[in-house]
DNA sequence: GTCTATACAGTGATAGAC
DNA sequence: GTCTATCACTGTATAGAC
């Protein structure tokens, strides 16, 4: 039962953080090495690919985690909850801001052209859940999207303006007006 | 009056680019002398502080330029046109989304802590021109500094979306939103 | 599966000739 | 002000012992 191997799996979440930490570019071997504790050749054991295969593993386990934590609830969960239930995740995933999404960090970097599909998906499912959410809620097709679009952006948004003062009531305070919009279901149009 | 000499002014807006493409750790000397075309020495000669000083000078730049073409006409603008004439500018000066926001970039990055400083200034300064702005077109103290930050978030998220889907529609939708919520100027409260 | 040793290109940065 | 040459160092990646 004991098991005192190291596995892959064990490796995938230190390398997401140390990602969040370093960037792509930054997060050389060495200092990936020194942060998990594993050797180099232990690093090259498990992903014989180098650091693209790292990276490579770890947008899959964040594509999976949102994929179970966030995208089928969304599908499946009462619509009006599970705005509310997402928003809830939303902020713990990201420490209200304070952890950044890799996903959309890899999106503004140069990695981008590397990682293009797992980065597409990620937000083309996101989207496609709240969208799908949002109608369920009362709203219609096209300005649904619009909607998701625009709660989508106040996320990742929120983290960069949070990141940027050190305070986390950017980021809780972009999100929540998002939704509070989101709520307001076909109640008005485009504005004015 | 033809001045053959390269001077640290014109480097600037390619070095800007250049990181842009590249990111701060991607961008490295020889990468950088082969896309000015100026040798290392000459590098080395306007900025002796390396790539920290060369990166502190584009931010310096782009800082100033959002001073002249964002902040100020914010200030000093009618308001309701302050807001479209804002929304142009952002999108002709992003590409739609399409051009990364360098200081929101490095917000995200590693190398945040070294431009702590200026990242910080940007959005600060950014945020008090928008919320005055939304003050004179009517919104009370606190709604108007929230509207702000959603507004920001919506530029900022609405850049990695872009990015992320290559769509440019992902950027416009998200910042429209976003205006046409602060058009209507106090109309309603907190939303529901 | 993990260690040490190592190959070899690329890194930031400097010195001195022109 | 720009060139070539060169520095010590770090980068990724591999090979072979254990």
């Amino acid at each position: 039962m004991a098991r005192s191997y190291l596995e892959r799996s064990d490796l995938v979440p230190q390398l997401a953080e140390i990602f969040r930490r370093y960037g792509y570019e930054g997060a050389s071997i060495g200092v990936i090495a020194q942060e998990t504790g594993a050797g180099r050749s232990s690093l090259y054991h498990f992903f014989p690919g180098g650091k693209e295969e790292m990276a490579d593993a770890v947008l899959a386990q964040i594509s999976d985690w949102f994929e179970v934590h966030i995208f089928a609830p969304l599908r499946e969960r009462p619509a009006p909850q599970a705005l509310v239930e997402m928003a809830a995740a939303v902020e713990t995933y990201f420490r209200s801001g304070q952890r950044i999404c890799l996903v959309g960090a890899f999106a503004l970097d140069d990695v981008r052209s590397r990682f293009s599909g797992r980065i597409e998906s990620y937000f083309a499912r996101w989207g496609a859940a709240l969208a799908e959410c949002l109608q369920r809620a009362g709203w219609p097709e096209p300005e649904a999207r619009q909607e998701a679009i625009s709660i989508l952006a106040a996320i990742q948004g929120g983290i960069v303006l949070t990141r940027a003062s050190g305070n986390a009531e950017a980021f809780r305070s972009a999100l929540a007006t998002a939704l509070a919009r989101a709520g307001r279901a076909g109640t008005d149009a485009t504005g004015e």
